[in-house]
DNA sequence: TTCGAATTATTAGAAGTCAAATCATTCCCG
DNA sequence: CGGGAATGATTTGACTTCTAATAATTCGAA
């Protein structure tokens, strides 16, 4: 009986039991939205949501490594390969080996890369940008807070 | 110059412009999380965090639609026919068509099915729900209400 | 009654993601 | 020096997810 039974058994532990059931579905509901504004921003400007980000390191980062931007965007190395790929396909970044090192590949923009950063849509859809700016900013606060706190709790697991 | 470029271009905006980045920037870091887990998950128990919500959602509602599955678990219905059918090949549920009405099929638990939910493991990982149970119930009723809020307003888009 | 619209489920096809294995290179210690 | 360990990137293979199109059935209004 272990202590991932709590949403099973819930009699005696220390906090109520169906919290973790209403995170899991907000979280789900997050995850989703995610992906289908992901989808919705790839139709609209051709770059998905990971994308959006990778390229956005790459623009922030300079030449940078593919495992810098792993740990910028929160993806696998092998993803920001394939991502790389793709933009690389299309001419929105290039990439070489250090002279110095050859294990290493840098990535950094090319103009046409500068150009789409400097074009390119927010992360977020207009509606949820707007309904975002509405909140008070104290609301907005304890939102972040609170996301980031379990952003952090999650992590390292 | 549209809304989303509030990221790009902040200023004269009716918040801080970091907001969405560090924003965008903890939803990654849970939706990566939510994804290395479910994989745990499925190495640990032979179901992803994905087909264990379904399969909590077939438990609960009894004789249930691929629709209401696919809103119980906020995934799209031709993603919950890929899950029950992975779940009915291995004889955890069963499915039929109703005969009232024959665009209708019902899914619902096997014993085998049955046995699995009483012992099925939690959604998160035991590092996540200590970690959880060891905030004051305040913090975590302030990160639940955060996190419902937000995908409160990210629905819907 | 009948036929077009709506509903329910499914299939087909395309992307994105990760773990694990692998390759190339560099580091470092004996 | 020389060779095993570490590092960085990539490849391989499997899986999940979605949209759009499709099939089957039922509903409802003329």
């Amino acid at each position: 009986m272990n202590e991932q039974q709590i949403q099973n058994a819930p009699s005696g532990e220390s906090f109520p039991s169906g919290e973790l059931r209403g995170l899991m579905k907000s979280i789900r509901r997050i995850v989703r939205s995610i992906d289908l504004q992901s989808r919705a921003l790839a139709r609209a400007s051709g770059l998905t949501t990971p994308q959006l980000v990778v390229l956005i390191g790459v623009a922030e980062l300079g030449e940078v490594t593919t495992n810098a931007l792993s740990d910028f965007a929160d993806l696998s190395p092998a993803t920001v390969v394939t991502i790389l790929e793709n933009l690389e396909s299309r001419a929105i970044v290039e990439r070489y080996r250090s002279t110095a090192d050859r294990r290493i590949v840098y990535t950094r923009l090319t103009d046409k890369g500068r150009a789409m950063v400097t074009a390119s849509p927010g992360y977020f859809g207009a509606e949820f940008v707007d309904r975002f700016a509405d909140l008070p900013p104290e609301r907005r606060q304890a939102m972040l807070a609170g996301i980031e706190e379990l952003a952090r709790m999650m992590a390292r697991t």
